[in-house]
DNA sequence: CGGCGCCATGCAATCGATTACATTTATTTC
DNA sequence: GAAATAAATGTAATCGATTGCATGGCGCCG
């Protein structure tokens, strides 16, 4: 709204000419003009010749008021132009009217389509959605707190597992409901929507011994990272089950990135006794390693069977088509802001679970096959 | 900030036991600790025995008070756990603390970079940074007139060169400062940054050319956006220029998605004289195209030479490597971010250009070899 | 020493809406 | 037809900060 001018120069001197009340409207009442830039509801009141406590009521509890004061209120709106001024009504409400999303580095394109979910969610709720990324290099512990404090937003979706609210000085009643999106904590338990990882990582690690597959590796993604350890131990324990080993050198170290998968294709390729199969913790680091492979002259599947992780948009378009496992980012998305605007609305009393969990589907395209 | 008791009933009953002013202070003198969950600036100021007005000065205009009262203002909000309500504080400033994102299409990963620009040079000036889809269904331009309007945004970037501000009602200066970022509306002269898109698209087919390439062809985007009619207008000029010929059966139809590239690449199949270079109008089709002929037995660079545009992350790991046109991404977040946040703060006396152009760069990889 | 000006601070109006409570008007009930 | 009840509207306090104006104290100058 930066710098105001109420009245133009040429109204002041209408003003001063014939001394009448409509020029302090701002409303030209012969040509049935708006002229003032930002009207208010006062504007609107004195033009609707009812109280502002009319015109509010008019506005949000349009049943509150008789029809007929409706009608005219709304044609007086629309005469002045007026919009509500939202911070004036957060103020009295009490409440910022948004959300904010707490994103490490909002440059993944992975986020991108949870976001989109939660944005699409939030607006139809008539939210703002705010983000911030929590991986930026100037970005503070302090202006992280700042973001979890109830008067920045009414409530907060962390897609970042690493943030902890919990251990913000100040009271807990100072911080907005919040919900952790994807990732999580475990030394908290704030209230999380997630996919099942460790489900997921099993599905994968199935479809390849259905295959024939019987020396299987994996590509880790970050160390501190929770869907790390998850999706870890969904592919150990569905190995454990099928009575296959879980050797420490085809657990190859990564990142979450395609440079990693490239990385993890090197060390494949150094190995003595390789594994014919591979399930990477995500499908960027699948295509790194796929991509490794081709440069050292190696094809996929024909030399080994890669398994993604998330589906990402290219994995459909990789050579070879990706297989995979399928996460809803969209719907968690919006599954993750539903549950938090339960909570903003629902006022503590919450009925929910804690924690929902999205299943994962495999899904086979061209770059697994039979051993 | 949802409902709020200010005073807990454990506390309310301290209240009327000693009747002291601690009570309504929420600050447990004795303890020394910090009892009331939202203090306001009142609470500080009597705590640190000054009038609020000082408390506010303090914060905002440091030099305006003296070292000592200055430390006795820190001392308070510390003690009281104070945070600057920024929602009265804006009503106050007449400014809403924000800007807002319109971007098409959340889901698209091109666009995560240039938000992360944003986002990094926007809360580095203290604004908060909201998005918002414009490609929703349920979004209308009733919606989209609402963030429009300035007392909803000090200042929009968009991202969607297809909305145009100068349509909606209402009197210009009812809009915040607007920056179109990347795209743009041939419509209006709103100031915008934007790649050198024709400049780039003749690097690509300077490229093909300089590799031997006489038959050169191109993926568009989607008819109805300005992108497409500028790197469709670069390649044209630069064959032009370069004495070849532009032939209409060589140019297919698009919409920067994968499929629209692997649509391409059928029609390219079907072609009695193909062309042997394909520049395509971005990565994704790029890549798309690659994938098509891949399935139909030919393989990008020895059947085709192929190049993308915008350098997306998976280009560089593709199969083949992908030779693309490399754009800043997170450099026109940034420099859209500080031409917006220039004209916020100039308020309206600006000097600097009203379209600033960044150069694009040609990244040679393994798509392209000599025909 | 009186007057001027500056500095630090306080008082109170203000931003633009919402809403508790009061008041008026209309409707129902006996 | 009077009393009770419900519906519609108005009055004014309120949300929590900022800031124009007023004031008191202090130093400086002639």
């Amino acid at each position: 709204m930066q710098s105001i001018t109420f009245i133009s120069v040429a109204e002041k001197k209408k003003c001063q000419a014939n001394s009448g009340e409509s020029c302090f409207e701002g409303f030209d009442e012969q040509a049935g003009q708006v002229t003032k830039a930002f009207p208010t509801i006062q504007d609107v009141a004195r033009v609707a010749k009812v109280s502002t406590a009319t015109v509010s009521r008019a506005l949000s509890y349009p049943e509150r008021v008789s029809k007929e004061t409706r009608r005219v209120v709304i044609d007086a709106i629309e005469r002045t132009g007026y919009r509500v001024n939202q911070t004036a009504r957060n103020l009295r409400r009490k409440q910022s009217g948004a959300i904010v999303v707490l994103v490490p580095n909002l440059g993944n394109p992975f986020f991108s389509k949870i976001l989109s979910g939660i944005e699409a969610t939030a607006s139809r709720e008539g939210l703002n959605v705010l983000i911030a990324d929590t991986r930026q290099p100037q970005v503070s512990p302090r202006l992280i707190g700042e973001y979890l404090h109830a008067n920045r937003a009414d409530g907060l979706i962390l897609l970042d597992g690493a943030i902890r609210p919990d251990l913000i000085p100040g009271a807990p009643d100072r911080r907005p409901p919040i919900v952790y999106c994807c990732e999580w904590n475990e030394d908290n338990d704030l209230p999380s929507v997630r996919f099942d990882n460790s489900g997921g990582a099993a599905l994968a690690v199935r479809h390849l011994h259905g295959l024939g597959h019987r020396k299987i590796g994996h590509i880790l993604g970050p160390g501190d990272n929770v869907l790390t350890r998850e999706r870890e131990q969904g592919v150990r324990s569905a190995l454990g089950a099928l009575g296959l080993e879980a050797r420490s050198d085809w657990f190859f170290d990564g990142d979450f990135s395609l440079a990693a998968g490239a990385r993890a294709a090197a060390h494949w390729l150094a190995l003595e006794d390789r594994p014919t199969a591979i399930a990477a913790a995500n499908d960027e680091m699948a295509c790194g390693f796929i991509s490794g492979l081709h440069r050292a002259g190696l094809s996929v599947p024909d030399d080994v069977s890669v398994v993604g992780f998330d589906d990402i948009d290219i994995a459909e378009q990789f050579i070879p088509a990706l297989t995979t496992i399928r996460q809803p980012r969209s719907e968690i998305g919006e599954s993750a802001a539903t549950a938090l605007i339960g909570r903003i609305r629902g006022g503590g009393s919450e009925t929910s679970p804690e924690v929902k969990v999205l299943g994962a589907e495999l899904i086979v395209r061209s770059s697994t096959r039979a051993a």
